[in-house]
DNA sequence: GCGCGCTCTTGACCTACATCAAGCTTTTTT
DNA sequence: AAAAAAGCTTGATGTAGGTCAAGAGCGCGC
C-alpha cells in the first residue's frame, strides 16, 4: 500500500548529529542522555503532502517532532467548519493535545513532503521520569506552545486582518531564522486557503492584503514565495517590537 | 500593606480532604503520594478582586491551582490592546505559560475574592520526577488546556458572535457541573467587558446577544446571574452536540 | 500542444459587527 | 441618603471584511 511504503523509516540520524537538536527535545542534554533519547525515538517517518499523521478522535500513540517539511494541525466542528490551529516547523512538537484524554482532539496533516520523529507514548513517561533534561525541555516546549496559542488568541480576538498577517509572517520569519534560514525570504508550503483559515479570514481578504503590502513596498509576493522588504513596518503592523 | 495581609495563608486543608482533588493535580494519587503533595503545596493564598497573581514579564515562581473564586489570564500588546485568554475555575491550573522561558507571558488576575494553592517551581521538577501520578495528571491537564485554547481559536476564527457566546456558556456550564454546581444556573463573576473581550466582541454586541437569547427563550439573564432555559438550542448554536 | 482543473487575484456588493451616543441601573463613596 | 461612578442596555450609523462572481496564471495529463 502507498501509505505503508511512505512510512518506511528513512535512514536514521542520531539526535546528537541532528541539526535541530537545540530546538527540539534534545536541547541541553549530555551525551548519555542523548544516547538514551536516540534509543527511544523512531526516526524519520515520511509523509506525503496532505497525508494525515493522526486524525481527531484517534487514540494517541506518540508525540511527533517535525524533522523536515511542515505539519498543520486543525480542528473541526459538526457543522463542517474547520480551524487550522498551528503550522509546525522542524524541531517543533505535534500531538501534545492528545494528553488530555489519550485521544487527539486535532488532526495533523503534512504540508508538502514531511518527515517526523516519533516518541511513543509508552516511552514517554519513562523518559520524563528518568531524563531530567528532556523533562525540562519538554516543559519549555509546552510553555512555548501555550504562549504561541495565546498570541493567536490575541491576533484573532483583537487584530485587524493586516495585523494578523503581519503577526504570522513575523512568527514564521523568526522561526525560519532560528533554523538557519533567511528571516527575510522564504516559501510558504501551504495554499492561501490555509493561511486565510488560520488567520480567521476569507482567502479573498488575505489576497487583498498581500496585494496591499506589495503595493506599499512592505513585502514581495510571488505566489508562495515571499520576501519581507520593510521589516520595521511589518513589525509595526504586528504591534510587536521584539518579534 | 494591604496586599501582604491578603496573602496570609488561610487555614490549610489537605489535598486528600479537598473537594477538588479529582479535578486537580491530586487526581488518581494514592495516600502516600497525596501526603507528599501536601507537604509541597502552599495552600490557599487569598487574593481580592482584580488583584494580580503575577504580571507579564515576571519570573515564574510557581504554578497555581485555583481553590475558590476565579482567575482570568490576559496578554497585552505594546499598542495597549488586551486579550483575555482564559477564565480559570477551581481545580484548574494557572501559570503554565511561564515554562516557556521562566517568565510569564500572560497576566493572571483574580475575579472576585479568590484563593489559590501554589506549587513552587523549585518543587515542581522534583514532583514530576518522583510522583508518577502527578506527572500523569499534569500532562492530562496540560493537554486539556491546549485543547481548550484550540477550541477558542476555532470560536474566534470561525464562529459568529452568538455562537461564540453559546460556546463559552456551555463550557462554563459543563465546568460548573463537574464541580458539583448547577449546569443550568450560575453566576458570572466578571463584567460584560471581560466576557466581550474574551470572545473578541464589543461589549455592546455581547449585550445585544444576551438580549436576543433572552427574547428567544434560550437564556434568562439578570445582570450576572444566568439560567440556561433551552439547552438543546444552546448546544446547536455552539455546534457542539457533546458539550 | 491543448484543454482541464487548481490556485490566486480583483471587482462589486452586502452584512455582521464596531463605533458613537444616550439613557438607565446598580454599586460605591462620602 | 445623596452624589458619583461604574456597568449595562438600546438605538443610530459606519465600515472592515465576507460573499458572490469573473477572470487570470499555472501545473498536469493526454
Amino acid at each position: 500500500m502507498k501509505a505503508i511504503r511512505q512510512k518506511e523509516a528513512a535512514d536514521s540520524i542520531s539526535c546528537a548529529a541532528c541539526s535541530l537538536v537545540n530546538l527540539c527535545l534534545g536541547k541541553g542534554l549530555d551525551q548519555a542522555e542523548l544516547d538514551k533519547l536516540d534509543q527511544i525515538i523512531d526516526k524519520k517517518t515520511q509523509y506525503d503532502n496532505e497525508e494525515y499523521l493522526f486524525h481527531s478522535g484517534e487514540t494517541m500513540t506518540a508525540v511527533y517532532a517535525v524533522r523536515s517539511g511542515m505539519v498543520k494541525t486543525l480542528i473541526t466542528t459538526e457543522g463542517g467548519a474547520e480551524q487550522i490551529t498551528g503550522f509546525h516547523l522542524p524541531g517543533e512538537l505535534v500531538g501534545l493535545d492528545g494528553f488530555g484524554d489519550d485521544r487527539h482532539l486535532c488532526n495533523a496533516v503534512a504540508l508538502g513532503t514531511t518527515t517526523v520523529c516519533e516518541l511513543k507514548v509508552e516511552s514517554f513517561d519513562w523518559v520524563c521520569e528518568h531524563i531530567q533534561g528532556i523533562r525540562a525541555q519538554l516543559m519549555r516546549m509546552i510553555g512555548e506552545e501555550l504562549n504561541h496559542e495565546q498570541g493567536m488568541l490575541l491576533a484573532l480576538g483583537q487584530m485587524k486582518a493586516d495585523e494578523r498577517l503581519a503577526t504570522l509572517l513575523l512568527s514564521l520569519s523568526e522561526r525560519y531564522k532560528k533554523r538557519g534560514f533567511s528571516a527575510l525570504e522564504f516559501n510558504l508550503p501551504m495554499p492561501r486557503h490555509d493561511l486565510a483559515n488560520y488567520l480567521g479570514l476569507a482567502p479573498e481578504t488575505l489576497s487583498r492584503i498581500f496585494s496591499k503590502m506589495h503595493e506599499e513596498g512592505i513585502l514581495d509576493v510571488s505566489g508562495r514565495d515571499l520576501r519581507i522588504l520593510d521589516m520595521p513596518r511589518m513589525r509595526k503592523l504586528a504591534h510587536c517590537s521584539q518579534c
